[in-house]
DNA sequence: ATTCTTATTAGTAATCATTATTGTTACTGA
DNA sequence: TCAGTAACAATAATGATTACTAATAAGAAT
């Protein structure tokens, strides 16, 4: 699944991928598509989210999806810790994570006023590993009586 | 605003922080509807998240939302670190958090099987804590030009 | 206790981000 | 050249949440 998903490199991913990888802003779908628009007039807003979704899928680029309403998508497909404003929804990265903290013992990161930290661990719970499990089984099974 | 920004003890918002409180896991509205609705089966979603709102303005309950589908709710107001389920979703609070992480090396918490690790950083931007200090001038002007 | 005020409710409609569907276009490989 | 299909634009559908409205009931005043 690594690369090549999908087979034709149109020019709308094209530009797609490019602006948001141009972009220091994390946009949002809908601000990508006024930003994409510019040179593809005629590109729809669920082109966009399709595109998006390849490329996450892909790894190509991050979804940043907090909590709150729209999603956001970053050009940088390599882990790295964000700042997110609780009043506007805006998200600035954090180059080096130590030297910021260090810096002024949390209380600011690049001019924010920090509020709080949110630590989440994201992962598989025992339920759906059994059922993994077993979904795995019932898949070999399928393929042994097939035809 | 801390504690009485509501002025009347309803019996429905009593059933959600008690049914909240008493349960481990960290609920949806739509699930804590459910729930409720065994004592008050009149109860409708809206006054669900009506209350679970006006909870968490108050420092009672916390909203975990997360991004994916559907917020969740943790009848426990102070901060913890939770473990999330990127298959169904199932959160599960952490209890010592430098424990947790030293025993098994992040790899395991808890019976999950570890994806990643977020860190996320709430704060105000500089934009929004400038537009906040002309708006207090704003309300002190108004204020003053009462009446 | 009874009345009064209005915060809160149940029920439902509206909103908004996102996803799915549909009919069409245009690659791609035979 | 043509069949098959990825991807498109346009638009409808979905699903969580919020807003609206008339009815109800909590708590104060009488």
């Amino acid at each position: 699944m690594r690369t090549g998903e999908f087979q034709r490199n149109t020019r709308q991913r094209q530009v797609i991928l490019e602006e948001l990888c141009r972009l220091k802003s994390h946009p949002t779908a809908a601000e990508l598509h006024r930003i994409v628009r510019k040179q593809l007039p005629k590109i729809s807003l669920g082109t966009i989210y399709r595109n998006l979704d390849i490329l996450v899928r892909n790894d190509m680029i991050q979804k940043l999806d907090f909590g709150g309403s729209e999603a956001r998508f970053d050009g940088n497909p390599n882990r790295h810790y964000h700042l997110r404003c609780i009043q506007c929804g805006r998200v600035d990265d954090i180059k080096d994570l130590s030297t910021g903290i260090m810096l002024d013992d949390f209380k600011r990161l690049k001019g924010y006023k920090i509020h709080h930290l949110r630590i989440e661990f994201l992962g598989i719970c025992p339920e759906c590993q059994k059922k993994a499990k077993t979904d795995n089984k019932d898949v070999r099974r399928k393929k042994k009586n097939r035809r």
